[in-house]
DNA sequence: GTGTTAAATAACACAACCGTTAAATACTCT
DNA sequence: AGAGTATTTAACGGTTGTGTTATTTAACAC
């Protein structure tokens, strides 16, 4: 265990349930009850997912007589953004690469085939 | 297996020396030795760790002689940008809110213990 | 207190992850 | 062919992740 934030970060968005459940809570705090429902798990499976989240900062959970409202912490998702910036320049080349590639294709399409 | 392709990005990317290889190899093009080099686990550590990477298209290996080299691809990346994104609003609030409380304590302390 | 609802925890099973060392593979050079 | 170098694969072991069902905890309502 002990792993730095970004590797809890992205470890805990690495799960397509998890990030559901993300999703879900940026329209506004939900109950347990409420993030199972849409899911074929049990809700012990969800409550568990919760808890990794919340590990990685990524929701925060409040207590409301006997429901625990989950609400989205985003924050982490700020170091995230960061990270994956330095590579910008990288993916924008690889996509300037292709539509030259794209371009040359539709040069010469209208030459004809010669 | 057969995860989507943002799950299969998200979770090579939880791990550190993951991580660490594709910081390398922004800079250039490198051997499977010369990347295991600043790491204290053993070459076929490293394969494996290059393996998840390829898998989830992070990386392309060529062939040169007895040599594989390793090039970085951050195409996947593009889609990591795109999700976190959505979430940008969200951590620039919560970062609002923080400077507006910073600002309040800012604004008390000249005015002194009352 | 008793019953009901919401959620967490316990105990279990199974698969995946991550490291190791030893052996196999692929290529080069003489 | 035989030796040397680079890398992968095999086999193993320990830890972690993810699901299940059964039980426990916490708060409400009567």
């Amino acid at each position: 265990m002990q792993a730095d934030q970004l590797s809890l970060t992205f470890s805990a968005l690495a799960d397509p349930t998890r990030r559901a459940i993300l999703q879900r809570l940026a329209h506004g705090e939900a109950s347990v009850s409420e993030l199972t429902e849409p899911f074929d798990i049990s809700m012990p499976a969800i409550s568990r997912h919760l808890k990794v989240l919340e590990q990685a900062g990524l929701v925060a959970r409040t207590r409301n007589a006997q429901w625990r409202p989950v609400q989205l912490n985003a924050v982490p998702l700020a170091e995230v953004a960061g990270w994956v910036e330095h590579y910008r320049r990288h993916w924008q080349s690889e996509f300037d690469r292709m539509d030259a590639y794209l371009a040359e294709l539709q040069k010469g399409d209208p030459d004809a085939k010669q």
